[in-house]
DNA sequence: CGTGCGATTATCT
DNA sequence: GATAATCGCACGC
């Protein structure tokens, strides 16, 4: 249960359209410890901590989906900032980025790894777990696959709008001083391996692993 | 601590 | 027909 009167208004206001329209490997650091909010005020409300993202440049970047122009699925990504990009993966996993750069130009930033604030029953509920398993809070929402499971996104949510008036999917600005970020080599990619493209708040133990480099272990 | 593997299907060549 | 921005479990050091 929520422990009380939490509004809105505590995690700053949504992030602008702006703020989204600039190239992935500046606002992928930056969504680290921004607050996401899914289905606000509704029975399903589930709020939570950015903690760990990833860049993906487009067309010059060989590990994105857009690398060879535009195709039926990254076609959003050459659309204006500030929607979702939400695809299905290995048969059974969805992946939500958000697009980033401006119109004409594609760019998006994988949302990896968030920490729940509010709605982790309701998580629970949509996470199948083997019966009798527990999963921690930590664990709820730790990678690509688990965050969007979680958060019930799927192809339906594919192209939705961070910026409107009553999108289901919001992020705002939080409150307080900027986390520690950690980076590093992107995570599960064929091509590309190298750039150091992966974000996360470092020591934050929702991050998943490997975690990357430089944060004090433990 | 690390590496390896199978599950399962939308999307691309 | 091949691939894949994953996950969880198995196994070895």
């Amino acid at each position: 249960m929520p422990p009380s009167g939490n509004r809105g208004e505590a995690s700053g206001p949504a992030l602008s359209r702006d703020f989204f329209a600039r190239p992935a490997e500046l606002v992928a650091p930056d969504l680290v410890g921004r607050l996401l909010t899914v289905d606000a005020g509704g029975a399903d409300e589930v709020r939570a901590w950015i903690v760990e993202t990833e860049a993906y440049l487009g067309m010059r970047d060989p590990a994105s989906h857009a690398h060879r122009g535009p195709t039926p699925r990254s076609a959003i990504m050459f659309g204006p900032p500030g929607h979702l990009y939400v695809y299905f993966t290995y048969g059974m996993h969805h992946c939500a980025n958000v697009v980033t750069d401006g119109t004409g130009t594609a760019g998006a930033v994988l949302l990896r790894a968030a920490m729940v604030e509010s709605g982790a029953k309701v998580v629970r509920g949509r996470r199948r777990a083997p019966a009798a398993t527990v999963i921690a809070d930590n664990a709820l929402l730790r990678g690509p696959g688990n965050l969007s499971r979680g958060l019930g996104l799927d192809l339906r949510d594919n192209g939705a709008d961070l910026c409107g008036v009553a999108g289901r999917v919001v992020i705002s600005s939080g409150r307080g001083r900027r986390p520690p970020i950690a980076v590093g080599p992107r995570i599960g990619i064929r091509r590309a391996v190298d750039s150091p493209l992966r974000f996360a708040w470092a020591g934050h133990p929702a991050v998943s692993r490997p975690r990357p480099g430089g944060v004090p272990r433990c």
